[in-house]
DNA sequence: TATAATATTGGACAGCCTTCAAGTATTCGT
DNA sequence: ACGAATACTTGAAGGCTGTCCAATATTATA
């Protein structure tokens, strides 16, 4: 059984064999429209099209749109989540070096086609749309958690709070890069010169940022 | 007359007075439709409701929806350029002086519902409409050009790539604040010392990188 | 295999949307 | 004040949308 208690509202319908894999070939063609094609292309017909099966099947497996973009959220985020975990937890390298590792990963993926075309239709949909903003929020309480983790070691000057603002701002340097320097973006060709630049500029400021340089005095 | 004759595909219609406040009134509605109500709600339907118009009017005045489109965006990025001109050009300040007040400006802007709507919308239109694109793109040209007249000057060891992918990487850290701390953003609340770190970084990023570390020699 | 649960189909519906042609009203220069 | 240019209104066509439903087909299991 898929779906937990806490906070679903919507659960992923299906139960036959079958089912499910209707489910899955809906949700990865709503993906698909959603990459390739943007919000406004977003539609019930539309990603019925992509997978080959009819308006009403669509319907029966998602009775509300929103149930879609729901499930197709949570599993994307996710996703993330998982490469996160996977790619940086990992290896046994100092907190420095994880740190380096985590930006250039972060960096990279934003390249990619996928997550510049995901994000920046998020941010967008979260402006009006709660559940996407809660999720997105959400996701991106992780990952800031994850750079604090390597920030708090690298500095012990700073206070939880310092920690979280200063991974914030790491996060944000980074997401910065997608409408600039993501796929198909103006700047795309200058990727590598830019993660040399943030690998330098944000290891540097999370090992010798300190408490009165965030709090203004100067 | 309205409209330069340069680069413009649309030139606003209506010499009469009436004509051309028409045309302003529904400019500002559709202005405030797409910040309020974001991309999805942007119609004409909806543009005419907000100004009192009929539908058919709206559609007189733009015969092309894709022309509101664009003299809107025209008009908004124009009127941010001013700012930009006036704000930062004006005060006799050091460069140093000068670039801290661009990013100051910046991201008190950025933190603003307009600026903070506006540009997450347009990243995402971005991704799939290429007038949208190319003017963006334009838009933060002349933004990075700014800041990299101060950076050439603070800097003298760079060279003018260099100066251009350091204006490109500060541009990308405080945009990337947007969907983080912009208006009702969910840590809105960290803009000031959002602002502080900013400065601080990026000012130092500014005077200390060198072309080796963009180059990734390290 | 019978039966009940599930899945799929095709179509109807009301509601949007944009576009356009045609007619009316207003405004401007003379 | 008059004619022409411009502005505005109307109404309807045609296509898209999400949702719903009844009929049919498929599947799992007792």
């Amino acid at each position: 059984m898929r779906g937990d208690a806490d906070t679903m509202a919507a659960t992923r319908p299906g139960t036959y064999i079958r089912g499910t894999e209707t489910v899955d070939a809906i949700l990865k063609a709503a993906h698909t429209v959603l990459i390739d094609e943007g919000a406004s292309a977003f539609t019930i017909r539309r990603i019925a099209a992509e997978c080959g099966m009819k308006v009403g099947n669509v319907s029966y497996h998602f009775p509300r749109k929103e149930m879609l973009i729901q499930i197709l959220l949570d599993e994307l985020l996710e996703s993330y989540d998982k490469v996160l975990e996977n790619r940086v937890r990992q290896p046994s390298l100092s907190p420095e070096e994880r740190l380096r590792q985590l930006i250039v990963i972060c960096l990279e993926d934003i390249a990619g086609k996928r997550t510049t075309r995901l994000f920046t239709e998020l941010w967008a949909l979260a402006n009006q749309n709660d559940f996407v903003a809660d999720r997105v929020r959400a996701f991106y309480q992780k990952v800031h958690d994850y750079i604090g983790e390597y920030v708090a070691v690298l500095n012990p000057s700073l206070t939880p709070d310092d920690v979280h603002t200063v991974a914030l701002y790491i996060s944000a340097s980074m997401e910065g890069a997608t409408p600039f320097l993501g796929y198909r973006k103006p700047w795309a060709a200058e990727m590598p010169a830019f993660i040399n630049i943030a690998a330098h500029a944000l290891l540097d400021l999370a090992k010798t940022i300190t408490p009165a340089q965030i709090a203004g005095l100067r």
